[in-house]
DNA sequence: ATAGGCAATCGTCGATTAACGATACTAGGA
DNA sequence: TCCTAGTATCGTTAATCGACGATTGCCTAT
């Protein structure tokens, strides 16, 4: 089954399929460590509206990130580096440009934590 | 009179009805930034696990909550400081107690933000 | 009235975060 | 090739966080 780019996904390629993500819990220690890590990541608005922003489509790509937001270019950049580690979204070289979109694995693993609390 | 205990014992007075509850949206400035703070309460694995503490009736008050976390005293007020201040928990004297609860407002309210991103 | 226990607050320290400008890196175009 | 544009990283600074012990304040029981 080619992963072909789907309307929905259409900016990175298929997920790494991360194994922290199949044999996961929503109890115990572990489980709080990971949401308490998920959430730090989205304990910023800047980092809030980036993810909207993706959601949304209304921005792919950095530099277009960067024009909306009333911030440095380094520092955005930053926010999408600790998004990205905290697996909630993904990147993609596109020729001199890198396309981000959300990880929408992380992001049910968040919304699956939250809802259970 | 000792402290009566009823058995879905809601630990704490009826929320106050916070007003920013009720008039709210989903998106915007305001709901990140609401989405932000709410997130950065639970940003910690220690207010993780006393948020399940509290939604498992596993304990209510501040004494048990030091007991079970490997947390001097004082540090475990400062979180629960916080989720309070986030609107995550609700707090009661009880006697010479202080009974700590969900505070299923702020919980939901967290639940539905995270859940349109 | 006072003694004792429980929780909040204070003061401090080191670690982390957020922000920026400057710089380095990298891929395309001249 | 060299230049340029888009990102990432580096280095710095101020602010915030997390943890602790000590202290304070408050209730209850004695």
């Amino acid at each position: 089954m080619a992963a072909k780019t789907s309307p929905n996904e259409l900016c990175c390629p298929p997920e790494p399929a991360q194994p922290e993500l199949s044999l996961q819990t929503l109890e115990g220690a572990e489980a709080d460590e990971e949401l308490a890590k998920l959430a730090k990541a989205i304990g910023h608005p800047a980092r809030v509206r980036i993810l909207r922003m993706l959601s949304r489509k209304e921005a792919r790509v950095c530099s277009q990130i960067v024009d909306e937001l009333p911030l440095a270019q380094s520092t955005v950049s930053e926010h999408l580096r600790i998004l990205k580690e905290a697996g909630l979204v993904r990147s993609t070289q596109d020729g001199l440009r890198v396309g981000y979109c959300i990880n929408f694995d992380g992001l049910r693993r968040l919304k699956a934590l939250v809802s259970i609390v």
